[in-house]
RNA sequence: GGGCGAUUAACUCAGCGGUAGAGUGCUACCUUCACACGGUAGAAGUCAGAGGUUCGAAUCCUCUAUCGCCCACCA
């Protein structure tokens, strides 16, 4: 009459299906308004790129957050877990191109077919026009945008989607303009020409953040610039010659005696044959080259300073396609590599060449398409970062922000005082368009929440809209705020801003933990969040970047249809110590397919069982278990009992269920709802701390090894009983009904890291109430300040007991074999209490019969010592080898010799009495007794297995 | 040029002042009516090296070595 249960847990069958239930129910809505007053918990996720799927890095983010909100909704907070996505202007115009020239070239292949779909994507972008190619864009996002909503879905995010939310929505565009409208205002947007970091491929503009460095083999080249007068030169190090055509001067420190004289005259540019003048400036270093330095302020940022110190020209030599201008004279069109080559040779010719030396260089490239990103003039939007960064250094500074770990904390801190004013126009399509206006009459620039009718300076009507985008952090810095409906007061925005917490990479804090902090406080005059967690990276097997050039992505949705997603959530989970990456493998995953097994075979043995409830014997029973009203989100008291920096509630802080019939309790089930409550109290510091691999393996050892090895092997024959009898025996029944409560218990502690599983078995469970999900009740069932240590050290002396008889038959070589057992102590409450548990104690230990003697063991027994005060002693049929005993014990005293040694010698030590604490020392104080013992009961035992032939053993 | 991290059992990693831990792997035994994706027992470590602080150091400090990361407008 058993329920059927598969013997083999095969996730795939009921992953998906509450996957779904999940959503459709839209079980992850907070509740609304009116209904909470308690306490609410909010995060927006970091919305992920449009450009593509998720990686093991977002579910190791997502997984993260989940585990937390599951949590805290289960605390009884009402929770928001707001999703959604970034429009990701220059990766999804990248993508989008490379597919349009995947389309027209279909039959390339090899690495050099990406390059090349993207040069042809370019072109065919550029001959569509925006307008077709922004329809693109769409449907990508379209297409993507759902991908990315299904992983999540099957990754079993609990977010709440109908308030997902999409940085291009027309809503949140008009917040991104209203930002730039008002930060204009206030005069800390201007537009104006720099120098930027020009990406020659993208052909456009990148910030600072988006530029990478690479060291490379170079060479610095000495150039000699003639005088005037042609009766001397001065020797200039660059490397790189070919911007000399620009060269509007050349500089020197004017501290510098060798040059001090030269300041003033002038050279004559080599191979362009123009007079540009020698200047003294501080910047110069003289311990560097030769102490003068070629200016070229259109092409170097430090040039371009120098340049304006001494108001120099500013010469355009090489153009947004990195090609030589007509400003390069008989260089123009050539490319800059072949230009540098021309101009060495030339240089070499002309004999102005002096040397030539080999030097490493950091070459700037484009973070995206690894092009070497040319510093050029260009005329841009900025931001200006000072004011704003102010108040961003103080939210952090004092404690409104809080940085986990402490090391992000300072290398925000670092990065924000020294930081640079943003450059936030780029020349792409897709993206926020600059909300400002040229007049095409009088040039003026209009800034507007709306497109002008009329040129407020010339009335003139043909206007122009900048037909530059903004940076997509622009817009993704004002995600806590936007998603919640700034700049109207919403209810949303009043309820759940800010949030309470953020978590992102370490790769992000700047372009966008930053800009969320600025712009946050600038603009609703609070933090964007209280707290934020910097999470690790994944890495794979051997601790190597996952990147598709390596080709050792680990795919999520690949690894989770084969192993599940809770096991690959756990297997997360417990490696994600913070700040340290994680090395993922499958191997990894497997164990944790294995724990999953475990439950699903625990549950198995139990709901078998319970299937007797339906017996009309058993009703009581039944009825018994039946939960009471699980206390739900809505209905928790409010509570200030502290978890974490921010006094929330605490998991498990309910009473334990004293509404139900009270049920005898054995030693056992003590013991574990004092293990229970322990391991909740310590889950609950973990989690608050962000230790997930903490609170991890104390739920797995709990459940595997405490739970599974001992709890449900000791009450077994209890509750396996036939109804009938079940009915009959109140033991059998009590034991029933607290192992259920346990077991729920269990459940609930593990949901925030395997939700599928434990929705399907808690599900399962005989249950009256209608909620809808585990992850939706309070978690009423064990209270994490009752723990019982009274019961937890009899029990464990219990434990010894069987582990030691299972370690002597081992070595006894008695496998099947059921040997007797002596137990002998002088203290009889010790021998009561296994006297009381004698039978699961055989059972457990694999004895035949145990008896008890009250002081020592007659004279030709040679019995174990063990540390809880007794002695135990196995005899079998046969003879035992007097040998092996002696080996064993002989191990036993060396070992215990050892450790009396060192308390002794540490006890000895007058400044360790002295110094170190008292309890400290009254610790290694009965340590010493109770090694001095066992090391003498040991001894004992010895000397009478007296010489190599002694017999210790009888029938 | 600055800054940071890592080095612990064969492998992957926790622990970060008070008796060296886990998972995987390994050895022996067990197909006992939840689970062989299992059970029981076991072997396995000068905690990179050298100094120092401390009653006490894997843990704190200094240096060295090896590996890795981030930031940086030194031509």
């Amino acid at each position: 009459m058993q329920r059927e249960i598969p013997t083999v847990y095969s996730p795939e069958s009921i992953e998906p299906r509450w996957a779904r239930y999940w959503v459709e129910e839209k079980l992850y809505r907070p509740s609304d308004a009116a209904a909470t007053s308690g306490s609410r918990f909010s995060l927006s996720l970091p919305p992920p790129n449009i450009t593509g799927s998720l990686h093991m890095g977002h579910m190791l983010e997502h997984t993260e957050i989940d585990i937390l909100m599951r949590w805290h909704r289960m605390c009884g907070e009402n929770v928001l877990w707001l999703p959604g996505m970034d429009h990701a202007s220059i990766s999804t115009q990248m993508i989008v191109e490379r597919e349009l020239g995947r389309e027209a070239l279909p039959d390339l292949v090899g690495p050099q077919a990406r390059r090349t779909w993207q040069r042809e994507g370019q072109r065919r972008r550029l001959e569509m026009g925006p307008e077709k190619f922004l329809d693109r864009c769409w449907q990508w996002k379209e297409q993507n945008g759902d991908t990315i909503r299904r992983q999540m879905e099957r990754l079993g995010a609990s977010v709440d989607w109908t308030r997902a939310r999409f940085t291009m929505d027309p809503a949140y565009s008009r917040a991104v303009i209203e930002v730039f409208v008002r930060l204009h205002e206030e005069g800390l947007i201007y537009r104006g020409q720099y120098i930027v970091n020009w990406c020659p491929r993208c052909g456009t503009a990148v910030s600072d953040l988006e530029v990478a460095h690479e060291d490379r083999p170079g060479h610095l080249w000495y150039i000699r610039y003639p005088f005037e007068d042609g009766k001397d030169y001065i020797t200039v190090a660059t490397t790189r010659p070919e911007t000399m055509l620009g060269d509007t001067a050349v500089a020197v420190n004017p501290a510098d005696n060798r040059y001090r004289e030269m300041i003033g005259r002038k050279v004559v540019l080599p191979l362009m044959n123009r007079a540009i003048p020698v200047i003294g400036d501080e910047f110069v270093d003289p311990q560097f080259g030769t102490g003068a330095v070629k200016v070229t302020p259109a092409h170097d940022p430090n040039d371009f300073a120098i340049g304006m110190r001494h108001d120099l020209p500013r010469v355009t030599v090489i153009d947004f396609e990195a090609q030589m201008t007509r400003e390069a004279g008989p260089y123009a069109g050539l490319s800059r590599e072949k230009a540098r080559e021309a101009v060495v040779r030339d240089l070499s010719a002309a004999g102005l060449l002096e040397k030539t030396e080999d030097y490493k260089l950091s070459v700037s490239i484009c973070e995206r398409c690894k092009t070497i990103v040319e510093p050029l003039l260009s005329m841009q939007w900025f931001l200006k970062m000072q004011p704003l960064a102010t108040a961003a250094i103080r939210a952090v500074e004092d404690g409104r922000i809080r940085v986990v770990p402490e090391n992000s904390r300072k290398i925000y801190l670092d990065w924000m005082y020294r930081i640079h004013d943003w450059c936030i126009s780029r020349q792409l399509w897709w993206g926020h368009r600059i909300p400002a206006w040229h007049c095409e009459a009088c040039n003026e620039i209009v800034v507007s929440r709306e497109a002008p009718k009329s040129c407020p300076k010339c009335q003139g009507s043909a206007l122009r809209q900048d037909p530059d985008v903004l940076d997509t952090w622009f817009s993704s810095g004002l995600w806590p705020f936007a998603t919640l409906g700034w700049p109207e007061q919403t209810e949303d925005l009043k309820r759940f801003y800010p949030n309470d917490l953020m978590i992102m990479g370490f790769d992000i804090l700047f372009f966008w933990a930053a800009r969320m902090i600025m712009l946050g406080l600038k603009f609703t005059s609070d933090v964007p969040f209280r707290e934020l967690y910097i999470h690790a990276l994944v890495r794979d097997a051997e601790r190597q970047k996952m990147s598709k050039t390596k080709g050792n992505v680990i795919d999520p949705i690949e690894i989770t249809e084969k192993y599940g997603t809770d096991a690959v959530r756990f297997a997360l989970a417990s490696s994600a110590a913070p700040g340290t990456d994680i090395a993922f493998s499958d191997d990894k995953v497997q164990s944790h397919r294995n724990f999953a097994n475990k439950i699903w075979n625990a549950a198995r043995f139990i709901l078998m069982n319970f299937a007797n409830m339906t017996d009309p014997a058993l009703r009581h029973l039944a009825a018994a278990l039946k939960p009471v009203p699980i206390v739900g989100f809505d209905a928790v008291p409010s509570r200030d009992s502290g978890l974490g920096a921010r006094g929330s509630r605490e998991f498990g802080n309910e009473e334990l269920r004293t509404d139900e019939p009270r049920t005898e309790k054995l030693l056992v089930d003590h013991w574990m709802f004092s293990r229970l409550a322990d391991v909740t109290r310590d889950m609950n510091e973990s989690l608050a701390k962000y230790h997930f691999h903490e609170a991890a393996y104390t739920i797995y050892h709990f459940f595997w090894h405490e739970f599974c090895d001992w709890y449900l092997e000791w009450v077994k024959p209890e509750i396996t009983r036939p109804p009938e009898e079940l009915a009959r025996r109140t033991k059998a029944s009590a034991a029933a009904i607290n192992l259920a409560r346990v077991f729920e218990a269990a459940l609930h502690l593990l949901h925030p890291f395997m939700p599928f599983i434990t929705e399907e078995l808690w599900h399962q469970l005989p249950r009256a109430g209608d909620q809808r999900s585990i992850s939706l009740t309070g978690f009423a069932l064990v209270n994490p300040r009752a723990a019982d240590p009274v019961s937890e050290k009899q029990f464990e002396t219990i434990q010894e007991v069987i582990v030691a008889a299972r370690n002597i038959k081992a070595e006894m070589g008695l496998h099947k074999e059921k040997p007797s057992a002596q137990v002998a102590s002088e203290d009889t409450r010790l021998l009561e209490l296994f006297r009381a548990h004698q039978e699961p104690i055989l059972r457990l230990a694999g004895l035949e019969a145990m008896n008890f003697v009250r002081g020592r063991l007659p004279a030709d027994a040679s019995p174990m010592p063990l540390t809880s005060g007794c002695d135990l002693r196995l005899f079998y049929e046969r003879a035992i080898e007097p040998a092996a005993e002696r080996a064993r014990l002989e191990r036993e005293a060396a070992k215990l010799k050892q450790q009396l040694e060192q308390a002794e010698r540490q006890l000895a030590n007058e400044s360790f009495r002295s110094r170190a604490p008292h309890d400290v020392v009254a610790g290694v104080e009965r340590r010493r007794a109770e090694l001095a013992n066992q090391s003498q009961r040991i001894a004992e035992s010895l000397a009478r297995l007296g010489g190599s032939t002694g017999s210790a053993t009888q029938g």
